[in-house]
DNA sequence: GCCGTTTTCGGCCCGACTGTTTTCAGTCG
């Protein structure tokens, strides 16, 4: 089997830890993490690029005719010389002393010199026994914050935690600094702005008359477990959650600078300043600058103005090409929620909903919907207690008479077949001809291996009965791995037959995931947004969903379910 | 190590806070 993106992108990443530990060029650290990045968000594997030849690689942005080499070599042995000899150069332990928060590759390397401290275990007796603090450049504080780093566990990798999550605890605080005297605007910006699926922390903005009362207010909010750091204009605290939320604050002149700055992402920012440099502009949170002269930065269209480009939404800001398509005014017009006239998979209390079918019609009326389909489990998800053929007939007559007493709604009526690990489906074809729409996902054998995974797909492609092919790869955010597939013949099948690819709204699943969206539309792929709701509450998903499409750059004509229920009905019946 | 309406060499984003330091390095984002 080819070497996964993610694993060609680990080995440069780790080797650009070694390096900095070895006080390497920083710009050549950079330049492994920008390629790491790079590779990781790739959706077609670079192994099979490394067979097309070193040239194909170096298309790739960052990466040149070393790093080509480079990846020539991991997918051809496995290894990476270069990898190889830096860890046989740096001492095995460092790397993790670097990940505790406090401790960066000097410090790290300080540790070793000093104390010959190597392992998370030896820096804990160090520090316990006061050796530590005789090192030049620690202290009794810096000491004793260490100590506690170890005890929470702050070096066992940050722990990232879902958006919708973050949401909740965001707009709360948000709404509370609102509410702190001399407040003018509040927002959330980081990687939350740019709807990432995860985030680590939250990063408040903050435009205020007297900065100081509010990073004051900001670390008595009720909530606020522990202060990180607190200066005028900057603090950092964290939350009973475990949620980090940094707060910056700053005068309105520099708001839309700082809202650029602060939303990234870093590889984007790095992209506008330079943009900015070609131009004797400096660019950073307080405002674009010529010499010491302000010239911008009340407003983000200010900051992108400056530079020649439109404004963009936040979503798109990853430097994966949004830079360049600004500056030729070709900008993707992304889909948003507004545009959505319908939800094309929810469960009902047939199988596993928990709310009943006219419930969830009531609450889809409510959203303003044109339509749904109601796409309850079929046998083989036995945990659901899925309907059979005949359950399916039942159900269709309630859905036919509720259809006749709706006014605005029109319920269609589906199934969420189950793909069996051969291919075939769980619900025969006169059943599926029944349906007004058929949906298809696997729910079982998440782990064949990627050719069996793809050809069971495929396979449930095949059936010309087929409409749309739900959460495609199954992961589900944190817990469980995409199944291993080659997606981009899924994409090629799905484009030749019309048949429609998910972006699953559901907040663990996203799925596709943003890369994979944009990566099935450019194939020609049609898309849609559905929440796969197991209850009324969470038909207001959707949202989750439209965020991550649109940072898979979809447009409306992209997405299915921004279309009017007879047009559906007609690229369904393709 | 990458990259080029400023370049094939010489740049590469930039500032706040902390702690330890007597003027700043390290870390972080």
């Amino acid at each position: 089997m080819d070497i996964e993106n993610a694993e060609v992108a680990r080995l440069f990443s780790e080797l650009a830890e070694l390096l900095e530990l070895q006080e390497a060029n920083p710009f050549r650290i950079r330049a492994y993490r920008n390629a790491a990045r790079v590779i990781e968000e790739q959706p077609e594997p670079v192994a099979a690029l490394a067979r097309e030849g070193v040239q194909r690689l170096m298309d790739l942005p960052g990466i040149g005719e070393d790093l080509a080499t480079k990846i020539v070599e991991i997918v051809r042995t496995g290894k990476l010389k270069a990898l190889a000899e830096a860890r046989r150069a740096v001492p095995r332990g460092l790397v993790d002393l670097m990940r505790v928060r406090g401790l960066g590759p000097k410090r790290a390397r300080a540790l070793y010199s000093g104390l010959g401290v190597t392992t998370l275990k030896q820096l804990e007796r160090a520090l316990k026994t006061g050796k530590v603090r005789e090192v030049p450049g620690f202290g009794a504080r810096t000491e004793a914050k260490l100590l506690e780093e170890l005890g929470t566990g702050g070096a066992a990798g940050e722990r990232r935690i879902l958006r919708a999550v973050a949401a909740q605890y965001g707009e709360t605080l948000l709404s509370f600094l609102r509410e702190v005297p001399g407040v003018r605007h509040a927002d959330i910006a980081g990687s939350f702005r740019r709807a990432r699926e995860t985030v680590g922390d939250l990063d408040l903005l903050v435009d205020a008359q007297d900065p100081p009362a509010v990073t004051e207010a900001f670390v008595t909010y009720p909530e606020v477990q522990e202060i990180l750091e607190r200066g005028p204009t900057k603090a950092s605290v964290r939350l009973r959650s475990g949620l980090q939320v940094d707060l910056r604050v700053l005068p309105p002149e520099s708001y839309g600078a700082g809202l650029h700055y602060f939303t990234g992402s870093k590889a984007h920012n790095i992209a506008v300043r330079h943009l900015g440099q070609l131009r004797k502009l400096k660019i950073n949170e307080y405002g674009v600058f010529r010499g010491s002269r302000r010239v911008s930065g009340a407003t983000e269209e200010d900051v992108f103005r400056a530079v020649g480009l439109e404004w963009m939404p936040p979503e798109i800001r990853e430097n994966r090409g949004e830079v360049e398509a600004a500056a030729k005014g070709e900008l993707p017009d992304l889909v948003e929620l507004g545009d959505i006239r319908g939800d094309l998979q929810m469960h009902t209390t047939d199988s596993d909903g928990r709310d009943d079918l006219d419930a969830m019609a009531r609450a889809a009326e409510e959203l303003g919907y044109e339509y749904i389909a109601v796409t309850d489990h079929t046998p083989a998800v036995a945990i659901t207690r899925g309907l059979d053929r005949a359950g399916f007939r039942r159900q269709r007559k309630r859905i036919d008479r509720l259809n006749t007493h709706l006014k605005r709604l029109t319920v269609l009526q589906s199934a969420e077949v189950d793909i069996h690990p051969d291919g075939t489906l769980d619900l025969d074809d006169v059943a599926l001809d029944a349906l007004d729409l058929v949906v298809v996902s696997i729910h079982s054998a998440f782990d064949l291996p990627e050719r069996r995974q793809t050809e069971r797909v495929l396979r449930a492609l095949e059936n010309r009965r087929v409409d749309i092919l739900a959460h495609p790869t199954g992961r589900l955010i944190g817990r469980r791995a995409p199944m291993r597939m080659q997606l981009n013949r899924i994409f090629e099948a799905a484009a030749e037959r019309g048949v429609l690819l998910e972006v699953n709204a559901q907040p663990e699943r996203l799925d596709l995931d943003d890369v994979q969206c944009r990566a099935a539309i450019e194939a020609g792929v049609g898309i849609v947004i559905s929440t796969d709701a197991h209850a009324t509450a969470e038909l207001r998903f959707m949202r989750w969903g439209v965020d991550q499409a649109r940072r898979g750059w979809a447009r409306k004509p992209d997405v299915a379910n921004t279309r009017t229920l007879s047009q559906l009905l007609k690229l369904l019946a393709r």
